[in-house]
DNA sequence: GAGTTCCC
DNA sequence: TTAG
């Protein structure tokens, strides 16, 4: 047992489609939406190119993830404003506990938004020294195709759609497998409002250290 | 469209 | 090394 009251697959990968309610979801998403009010929307780049990546990020929690000109790495405040992130909001805390089988909380959750064209192309998490610890994930708005591949780049992959209020976790081997967002599937949901619709909201938590 | 490799 |  995993402690996650769901199997997970050989490689610790479990989906666990429907989790939230579209109550919950509702929830979720005023819970995102004061945490961008606090914490702006920004564009992350590639290390070294500049390039833009498709999506816009912000952090909840004691650490975010950026991405700039300069690397790959977790900060406790805003790369504009100098603030530290809000807080993780109850309701992801509380999924954690459920779900991810890891017994200290995240520190981090990266808020990805996806508008109709972006997508995230296929890598690894691997800017964590708790490597271990599970990734969880919570799909809000628009459907997605998610790929899922393996350890290595050549790795063959699988892909499935993430629905809105689905929940996927990373545990086990598969936290070191490449994945990434083929395509947003626009007006496939309701959840979202303007200026998010059409697009796609993802959380994911982790443990950073 | 899916899968894989390469390049900046 | 890097989600382009």
């Amino acid at each position: 047992m995993t402690g996650t009251g769901r199997a997970a697959g050989p490689d610790g990968f479990i989906l666990l489609p429907g989790y939230f309610d579209r109550a919950a979801q509702e929830s979720l998403l005023a819970d995102v939406l004061a945490g961008i009010d606090a914490a702006p929307l920004y564009q992350p780049s590639m290390p070294r190119t500049g390039a833009p990546l498709s999506v816009q990020m912000s952090n909840f929690g004691p650490l975010g993830w950026i991405a700039d000109r300069k690397g790959y790495r977790y900060e406790p405040v805003h790369p504009v404003t100098g603030r530290s992130w809000p807080p993780l909001p109850q309701a992801l805390l509380e999924l954690w506990n459920a779900v991810s089988g890891w017994p200290q909380p995240p520190q981090a959750c990266l808020v990805n938004i996806y508008g109709p064209d972006a997508r995230m192309g296929l890598h690894i998490d691997a800017d964590e020294d708790a490597r271990n610890a599970p990734v969880v994930s919570i799909s809000l708005g628009d459907r997605a195709r998610f790929r899922l591949g393996g350890p290595e780049r050549k790795s063959p992959t699988r892909s499935m759609v993430l629905s809105s209020g689905d929940v996927v976790v990373l545990g086990g081997a598969s936290r070191r497998f490449y994945h990434g967002v083929d395509r947003i599937y626009p007006g496939t949901s309701t959840l979202l409002p303007e200026p998010f619709a059409p697009g796609r909201i993802n959380l994911t938590l982790r443990r950073v250290n």
